[in-house]
DNA sequence: TGTTAGCACTCTATCTCAGAGAGTGCTAAC
DNA sequence: GTTAGCACTCTCTGAGATAGAGTGCTAACA
């Protein structure tokens, strides 16, 4: 199997693949000689594509059909062939007029980035929400509601608001509260969630001067109510599932169903996209998922940031054979504006 | 059209139906003989069943097929023939664990309420969260993010959480939104949102004491902010949405198509939902839906209290050809469930 | 008068089969 | 190294033909 392909392979394999993105339908050498001007006749690019098939680029559904790339094909493809481009200046413009409309919450902001994949691409869009873990403190307040429950705000640097109510098994004053909220503030301002860990909530117990039993009850709630935060904070969020119903290859009842249930189980979409919060951008053709029931999928995703740190993750999920060259840029554009609009959301907050 | 049914066209048009819902087949009168010990033969069978179709209960997908049920058909079963049975309290017992792990968060208790619908009816599950139009003022906290930014956390008496970040022109010190907050809690308590119509603030503002610009403005920002809120704060969740799937009347493509793109609509889902806010509990069947997308299918709700006050509904979502006897128990008795936990959460809440 | 058996008829679903179409691989010529 | 020609393979489609299910009608029966 050798991988270096000349030039003129290289041509036909970007060119079947063009096709066969375009059509749906195997393609044939006669397709081929036709269609392209390569100067090439359907036998001698019935060779070559003999040759691709023999080193893995190609695959034919049957003996007397045409060709079809496979996942390694794709995947240089991806890598090496297809057209690159951004978006234009313009387009960038549009979609951040769609988002800014909604930079009043960030809950919508992100909603709505997923609907304008889905309608920019035509596949599912999938968005995962900014990380809590790598979130930053910047506010908490306690607020009493009655003798024994307290609403315990927290905003992080990232926009987000959390709301979390705690029962306490004492009364605890409003002034107690108060000093606990001054004092939560002065110690957790600054620190990522990942890095509050139960010690520093000790380190910050030992040191309260007025240190009494109500605090140490207090703390201890809070500590395991932020910690259970912690395993459900991020969300994904999905739109436009009806979208792979337009998609041929899954016409078949028995391929759809699988597929569908992913995408309704947020834990499967999860894993699917946690992973590329690191990476710029990615795309995963195949079995290069880890997900058993979408190796027939293709996913490409790109990172969002706030203020310079990647927080998230924004992506479309398709066939694999999806139209890598004109998604690629959406997706990559899309999370660029969005982390514009969420950078300016952060400073807006900034003290 | 004769809507006086004798006892044994009641019987054979229960029969049909239970046979048709539970088989998905046309049932003719042979089967019915052979099935149900009615004493009566194929041919009697037949003769009460073209009368049934005489008057509109029972239609032929074609000239040699079995009759089914038409719209009005299911319409007389669900309302005088089918067995209505309620929950027991044991498996009330079951609904109530489920959902009581969730009870620290109101927002994935509804998630979840969702979810047990989808898992006990097999049909996907639709939950409208409790609308703020009728939830009432419990707490109002400002929280001073920056120097012009200030939270606006909203406490309902339903256990809800709003935030709201609002930006004002000039900078307020602490104090003056400490002072804010107060008179705000004072004026607001035990108004509902639906209440709060502009005149409330305009009232609030004259008796002001220390009325200056400042307040002027973060009051006005404040109303615009909250009506805001009014036109989304209700949620429609829903799961499941693979699950039909498994309707053998939506293995056609081209009825699925339409029918999955309304389930991701949300506004669609709301308007399907709201005006059963105030229904105790509701089926409807067919073409008493408004939505013309479902007209082929069935819904089935409950509305859920909080304290005694209807504040949303549950339901379902199938094929006319659903299984009413068995769903609408599911559906009523989960919505007392909810109804249940909710209160309670309400009731820990209160000063 | 209501019920039932018998029978011809209708409609659908399924299976088979043949032919068309598309594309390949191979061979031989350029 | 490239190309034309040709036999071969495989799928897709449509046309019958057939089986099966169920009806409506008629006539007989209690």
């Amino acid at each position: 199997m050798a991988s270096k392909l000349d030039d003129r392979k290289k041509q036909i394999l970007k060119v079947v693949t063009d096709d066969y993105i375009a059509s749906g339908e195997p393609v044939g050498s006669r397709t081929i000689a036709r269609r392209y001007d390569l100067g090439l006749s359907p036998a001698t690019i019935r060779n070559e594509m003999a040759d691709l098939e023999e080193s893995g680029f190609l695959e034919q559904p049957h003996t007397s059909a045409g060709r079809v790339p496979s996942e390694r094909g794709y995947r240089y493809y991806v890598d090496a062939l297809m057209a690159r481009k951004s978006l234009s200046e313009k387009e960038l413009e549009v979609i951040y007029g769609e988002l800014d409309q909604y930079h009043e919450e960030i809950e919508s902001l992100i909603h709505q980035t997923s609907k304008i994949l889905v309608q920019m691409t035509q596949y599912p869009g999938l968005v995962l929400s900014p990380q809590l873990q790598t979130a930053i403190f910047k506010h908490i307040q306690l607020v009493k509601l009655s003798k024994s429950t307290i609403l315990v705000v927290i905003v992080t640097d990232t926009g987000f608001v959390e709301n979390k109510m705690i029962e306490l098994q004492q009364e605890i004053s409003s002034d107690e509260l108060d000093r606990l909220s001054v004092l939560l503030n002065q110690r957790l301002r600054d620190l990522s969630v990942r890095d509050l860990q139960l010690n520093h909530f000790m380190d910050l117990n030992s040191e309260l001067v007025f240190h009494d039993q109500l605090f140490n009850e207090a703390i201890k709630v809070l500590i395991k109510s932020l910690s259970d935060r912690n395993k459900n904070g991020e969300r994904v969020y999905i739109e436009g599932t009806a979208k792979i119903l337009e998609q041929q290859e899954f016409l078949d009842l028995q391929k759809l169903k699988p597929l569908m249930g992913v995408l309704e189980e947020e834990n499967r979409l999860y894993k699917l996209l946690y992973k590329d919060v690191i990476a710029k951008s990615k795309v995963k053709i195949g079995h290069e998922n880890e997900d058993q029931v979408i190796q027939d999928c293709s996913v490409v995703t790109a990172s969002y940031e706030i203020a310079g740190r990647a927080v998230g993750v924004i992506g479309v999920l398709g066939p694999t054979r999806m139209d890598y060259a004109k998604v690629l840029p959406i997706v990559e554009g899309t999370a660029s504006v969005l982390s514009e609009l969420l950078s300016q959301i952060s400073k807006r907050g900034k003290l």
